[in-house]
DNA sequence: GCCTAGGTTCAAAAATTATTGAAACATCAG
DNA sequence: CTGATGTTTCAATAATTTTTGAACCTAGGC
């Protein structure tokens, strides 16, 4: 497309040239990371939400896959996700279409926000499911003792269902 | 991988043959199977659980495995893995050397165990890291903005370390 | 002791998940 | 409107995780 025409003159972008992270950062990195991969969060969305969190201000999506030295779908999808899951915001300044990114205010919000996300489905999900198990137990006339552990999944999984809701998002965002 | 030619009815033990599962065990495990993928608990494991956990009597080895179909690397891999974090517990009934499986009593207590198991090494390997981290951030004159979200990090990484002790397997066991 | 039921190990295969990058798309400054 | 910039999509590939099965242990009955 565009062959070297020496546009170079006035333009400093043509070597984006992004320096790679830092020991500390990496350090923080791999602690985000080791966390996420437990609730089975990529390492590619761990390693860009540790980088917004350490970095002092908002970054853009060319010094997010500068700096980690990642593919840009890896940004977008990251970016995605942690948007999806309001982890992150952008700041966009006008006169420019570029968005810049940084870590919500609250972690913990967001860890909450993400925990809600993948629970609730499947707890909603299994409630019919539950009942028919236990059901379909108690009319076999199945042993009291597999009564009991059906009875109590059942009780835990709609408590369950009755707190989340108390469990969103705080106002203060 | 063919079948051996069958010796016709020479074998005492010829058939196993055990019955797949049924649909409301199917469902069980299911839900047992999802909930275990969020926390990175793989299939055979939840399988094996849910299967041990709608079972009336104890259930051995050969059962599980021709229950679920499943190797018996899987069934082995899958039986250390529960009894690792203390989700089953086995009868050995004596004059065999066969061991029977059954679900712990407290399901709870299994989960706040597997979940110790996992974050606790985490933290603890963090600790020493997000301190690091932060002496590196406040020598530097970083923005106060991240010296606050560093802090924050470690003084929930320490909380947490402090309250892990407190979530012990309770004594009942 | 020996033999074998009962189970474990672990390298290789299969299945699943994450990442890449090029093409498509969208938006806005001009 | 147009074109360059900024971003998303998604099929292909790479990386990782799970499962398998056959070889290998091991305890206990004989």
């Amino acid at each position: 497309m565009k062959p070297p025409s020496d546009k170079s003159a006035g333009r400093r972008k043509s070597r984006p040239s992004f320096e790679p992270l830092q020991p500390h950062e990496i350090e923080l990195a791999d602690f985000f990371v080791r966390m996420a991969g437990i609730l089975g969060v990529p390492r590619s969305v761990a390693e860009i939400y540790a980088l917004l969190y350490i970095s002092p201000n908002p970054l853009d999506f060319d010094h997010i896959q500068g700096r980690l030295g990642m593919s840009k779908g890896s940004v977008s999808q990251g970016l995605k996700f942690l948007r999806g899951h309001e982890m992150i915001l952008s700041v966009k300044e006008q006169g420019s279409r570029r968005e810049r990114w940084q870590p919500t205010p609250s972690l913990a919000a967001s860890l909450v926000a993400l925990l809600r996300s993948q629970f609730l489905p499947a707890l909603e999900q299994a409630q019919p499911s539950l009942q028919r198990v236990l059901a379909d137990a108690q009319q076999r006339g199945t042993q009291p003792e597999v009564i009991e552990r059906l009875s109590r999944l059942n009780r835990w999984n709609s408590r369950a269902l009755e707190l989340a809701p108390l469990l969103l998002p705080p106002p203060g965002a």
